[in-house]
DNA sequence: CTACCGATTGACT
DNA sequence: GTCAATCGGTAGA
């Protein structure tokens, strides 16, 4: 499982939350491996998106976001981490949240560490994410192309399928709430929000992309 | 130092 | 569908 490597986080934040669809999220630690498909992420545009954490430029808490394109930024919210990968290019801010994934391997490990026994409950939702993987503040800033740790790698298994992506609103943020800078696969089951319910798109609120 | 907030979750009707 | 607990970071006194 070859991580992703550099060029594929220096672009823009939008094409690669796109592309982090399908791929695979892997956690190596002393406890054991961990894995799952990505299935959901929103993108956050930096100087020019007002619910992005670097709008308002760089502080103590982002600072990571303005670090290298392929770290971890990893903060807290409602008392609960979350995990994004920094996108495009240094000094920008702009980085895509990973909201979901849909468990691999060591789903025992998840069960374990969300006290849960349901897959579908393990990974669906940016924090319930995090906890099934044990992702934290100590991975803040960790290089997702060194492959030890943490990193994002191709899934062997695609051979080249064409993914339907489904393009919506972001979940939960405030500002900036209507565009449409949300991306999740189309039909998974381990999406959070109002998205399994696979319903036809009432106009504005999804769409295939 | 205290007050307040949030890119959430889980329990509940 | 509703709603309150959650707690580290930040701002402000």
């Amino acid at each position: 499982m070859t991580p992703l490597a550099r060029d594929f986080y220096s672009r823009d934040p939008i094409t690669v939350a796109r592309e982090l669809l399908g791929r695979i999220l892997i956690r190596q630690c002393d406890e054991g491996l961990a894995s799952g498909r990505i299935v959901e992420a929103e993108a956050y545009l930096s100087s020019r998106d007002p619910a992005c954490h670097a709008y308002r430029g760089r502080n103590r808490k982002n600072a990571t976001m303005f670090g290298p394109p392929g770290h971890a930024y990893v903060y807290m919210i409602h008392a609960r981490w979350c995990l994004n990968a920094v996108t495009e290019a240094a000094d920008l801010g702009s980085a895509v949240l990973i909201r979901a994934v849909e468990p691999l391997a060591g789903i025992e490990l998840m069960q374990e560490r969300r006290r849960r026994t349901d897959v579908r409950d393990l990974a669906r939702g940016p924090a319930r994410l995090c906890q099934a993987l044990a992702v934290t503040k100590a991975l803040d800033g960790h290089d997702l192309t060194s492959g030890r740790e943490l990193w994002i790698a191709a899934d062997p298994a695609q051979n080249g399928e064409v993914l339907e992506i489904v393009r919506s609103r972001r979940i939960g943020v405030t500002s900036a709430a209507s565009r449409l800078l949300r991306f999740f696969v189309a039909g998974s089951r381990f999406v959070s929000g109002r998205a399994g319910r696979s319903r036809p798109l009432p106009a504005g609120r999804a769409a295939v992309v």
